[in-house]
DNA sequence: GCTGCGTGCAACTATCGAGTTGCAGCTTAT
DNA sequence: ATAAGCTGCAACTCGATAGTTGCACGCAGC
């Protein structure tokens, strides 16, 4: 199986700021970007630029409610990528528990 | 707590041809890159950059045996960007159970 | 109307990183 | 010793992207 690894998600979970993004906005519930740039070192621009990229990969939804814009956390994406990571975990879990047998079963039938 | 997100992990795998190298390393067991080469459409030179980067993350390590190196999978950084995805989810999730129990407090003590 | 606040688009800079090619050095076996 | 195979270092190209600044548009309230 193994679906292929989500790109999008990878991508947008490398960059640090972004990270800090996703993460203010799963403690804060529905943000906007100008709040969100309250508690960030960078322009709004760049915040929205990170929200797109995070939207883009559907780890986040926008949601207008008058003029402003809140986004909100989806976790689907963010199992799935969890989900890829423990799955490389244990392919690697395997392959020794395998190899362990092998030498186990050397013993009662040696030659 | 939510203990800092571990930066080189996440760069690491945010690149497709990356992920591909990881997973294989988890797959085969211990691999020279000169066979990862065989199996991937890059350079071997490309491949050992990719390793020197999951290297410096923490998620391979090389043994050099005789002329080859072969690295090996290391499954605790894996599993701290896994727990880092899964603590984000879960702090929407607390957020969002926090705000039923507001809404659920309301109707007995209603004024 | 005008003022304020929030969003959206565009252009530009500058840095980072993936991949290549070329060459040198070290092991192992013939 | 010499040939074959694997590793390691260096220089270079080229595309992606994080961040900035500047400006225009739309919705609220005085």
């Amino acid at each position: 199986m193994m679906r292929e690894a989500p790109d999008a998600v990878f991508t947008a979970l490398a960059d640090p700021t972004r990270r800090r993004v996703l993460r203010l906005v799963a403690e804060r519930g529905p943000t906007s970007a100008t709040l969100l740039e309250r508690e960030m070192p960078v322009t709004r621009q760049a915040i929205v630029k990170h929200l797109v990229v995070l939207s883009r990969a559907g780890l986040v939804t926008g949601q207008r409610t008058g003029q402003e814009v809140r986004y909100g956390l989806v976790r689907e994406p963010l199992d799935e990528a969890s989900e890829w990571i423990a799955e490389v975990g244990s392919r690697w879990d395997e392959r020794l528990a395998r190899l362990r047998q092998v030498v186990l079963d050397q013993k009662p039938e040696r030659s």
